[in-house]
DNA sequence: TAGACTTTCACGTCGCGTTAGAGTGA
DNA sequence: ATCACTCTAACGCGACGTGAAAGTCT
């Protein structure tokens, strides 16, 4: 049985020295046998379980997780590579979607007022993703991928369909604003109603706090600001103001 | 103008108190002032900021990135927009083919040896990628992936046929090996100038001395050994020893 | 004065890379 | 004796998270 030196054994299979070292102290890869000063010395064994750790490495599996795979029967190493390969689409879908939203702003940069670049609904999915309570909710990539994939299921035609009832909400919010209506009237209350139940049914389950936040945005961030008064005049400052009013009661 | 202490930006906006503060540290978005007692704060002007930077970091540009991107006006953004793109297109090609690369891998184990759950041109391809050489030549993470995209770009048809091929070549050696014949042997030493040949126009550039190491992992790595022994007895020695040869002469 | 908020400092994460200084092998 | 190889130990990265101890605001 020949015993090949740590260098000798990294070049052969085409990693650094340092990555056998640190395979070797992090024990996922021990060497056959430890001279008395302390050199390192391989086998084919070795070297057999190391192309198989580079080739979980590759598919990018985390050095806990190979592991648990070396250390598996065949089927349960089957099982881990088809969770693995769902990660993996998951990534992709997720990918797909950042390279769309690019798509979308330089669209938009072109045709629209250049000021803002990022739209509004961008603003509202941000909102929820980054909202304490639901990160700690879908902190599990899993999950928190998954809502993202199924809101990325809507085709294109219903993609323009919910753009456009929210664009009738937000010429609502316009008309009421030009009329120099109360934040606290009735007639502005029922609509900001419908524009949280709008929000739920069509991005997600908004609580009040969050809903909230949204309306102090609608003056604090200029690209938001300038994108509703785009409906008329002091829209964002009525939305703000009544969405106030409304999550105090 | 109104103050926003840390805590209320960041409930606000919905990070953590602590991402502002590294932000802070690291130069990419100062409070608008400090106190006295060192307290942060921050007004609307930063919270918008505070927007385009999630924007940015959602479509994963590097802190480093957004600092340029931020300070630069906005052709220049749009450009880094399409630049990231692309990175973003690589990206979603490589991932494509790692699940393609489990697919393989579960349909091999399926109806294949169960012995060996890695394909012999995986091996081949990894042999390559982590050459010493390789990484140092194409450590730029965009020639990488463009390299390993055009290896995807072979159609399915295109990829059955240089398998076949491939496989005449290990049945010729099948059959030398069959024979008896030296590995020092002209007809032998042939054959091994068709393989190189072979792996140079089909997979990459193959140097003699990682050619060397993938003839000595023939008979090292036992996945690779049973695979080519299946063409017949002896078939990864005769190969191993003859191509040791070639890379000494 | 309580308690909610803030500060800095320093260490942990993951998969190694990168020196530095000292010992070992052919 | 040379010189290429090996060892351990300690710090670096990137984008924060975590915890401790001390100070501040209301």
């Amino acid at each position: 049985m020949k015993y090949y030196s740590i260098g000798e054994t990294a070049k052969l299979v085409g990693v650094s020295v340092k990555t056998l070292r640190y395979y070797d102290n992090v024990g996922l890869l021990k060497p056959a046998k430890i001279s008395e000063s302390g050199y390192r010395y391989y086998t084919s064994d070795e070297i057999s379980t190391l192309y198989q750790i580079l080739f979980y490495r590759e598919l990018e599996f985390s050095i806990e997780q190979i592991k648990v795979i070396l250390s598996s029967p065949d089927n349960d190493k089957l099982e881990c590579l088809k969770k693995h390969q769902k990660l993996l689409l998951m990534k992709k879908a997720h990918i797909e979607q950042l390279i769309e939203t690019i798509n979308q702003t330089i669209k938009g940069e072109k045709t629209m007022n250049k000021k803002s670049n990022i739209t509004i609904n961008e603003i509202i999915s941000m909102k929820q993703k980054y909202a304490d309570e639901v990160v700690q909710k879908y902190g599990n990539t899993k999950e928190f991928l998954q809502s993202e994939q199924r809101e990325n299921s809507r085709n294109d035609s219903q993609k323009e369909l919910v753009l456009a009832e929210q664009e009738e909400i937000f010429d609502l919010f316009a008309f009421l604003a030009g009329k120099n209506s109360e934040p606290e009237s009735e007639e502005v209350q029922e609509v900001v109603e419908k524009w949280l139940d709008f929000i739920c049914q069509n991005y997600y389950d908004c609580s009040l706090e969050i809903f909230r936040g949204l309306g102090e945005m609608y003056v604090l961030d200029e690209r938001f600001k300038d994108y509703l008064n785009r409906h008329g005049e002091g829209t964002a400052e009525l939305m703000s103001k009544a969405i106030a009013y409304y999550c105090k009661k």
